[in-house]
DNA sequence: GACAATGTGATAATGAGTTATCAGTATAAG
DNA sequence: CTTATACTGATAACTCATTATCACATTGTC
């Protein structure tokens, strides 16, 4: 068990303030370089550890997608699926999905969950 | 760039009838689990070898599930995805695709492919 | 403002998965 | 059958993301 994360510090704000404007999963790299531009020599431990922190008490959630290691984003939002730009690398939320899949699942299984990612190219690598 | 695998070995032998008779994606531990019943002493070594080889000849294929090292399958199967046991966490093929996902997708983004992943119980762990 | 305790940054350590190394083995051409 | 060489198995080394460590800094309570 962690334990819960006690101070407002700038490190802190800082990285949620990257996550709500940049509205998007995050690496902890991308939150690294995002969150510099506020507090100058921020170092990658923090990031971790404050990420770590924000899943912990909720407020934050952990973003898998295949072949890749794990990004972050606010947590509290409602279902839906990423893109991933193949040129950027960036990652998106997306609205709407198809919603059934039963049809997919041969007979005996039993589907809880799913995930959708799709690839292509983002708004700014569309030239 | 690889060399081409020019022998056939018991080992390669196994591996390959191992991945047409399960027919699922494979971890290589799974590939190396179920050879050993055809050559005992296979070692973990010619697995990710062997595996590595039939990619790279096109008979294979890698298949990435989020938050999961790469599994390995037979190439030339047509368009499909996976489903994953929650439970026994082995991974199998699907059939079907809902196939279009354009209205997901921004203004100004372009898709080229798309990966879904079901999850849920599998018919050995429904019980 | 002083101080106890939490937080930070640099970096060493870790862990899981994968690849390289190398001495010995098996394949297949002749 | 002989032989050159590709292949194998054991294991050391490596990679990359993440976590632990620790001296120093910051926060917030009194």
């Amino acid at each position: 068990m962690l334990k819960a994360m006690e101070r407002s510090t700038r490190q802190r704000k800082a990285i949620r303030e990257v996550m709500t404007e940049l509205n998007r999963p995050l690496s902890p790299t991308e939150v690294l370089e995002a969150a510099r531009y506020k507090v100058p020599g921020l170092g990658i431990a923090t990031v971790y550890r404050t990420l770590k922190g924000l899943v912990e008490e909720g407020s934050a959630v952990a973003v898998e997608l295949p072949g890749e290691a794990p990004r972050y984003e606010l947590a509290g939002k409602k279902h839906h699926h990423h893109f991933h730009c193949t040129r950027c690398g960036k990652v998106f939320e997306l609205e709407g999905c198809p919603g059934d899949f039963s049809f997919m699942v041969p007979q005996g299984f039993k589907t809880e969950k799913h995930e959708i990612v799709l690839y292509g190219r983002c708004t700014d690598c569309c030239y």
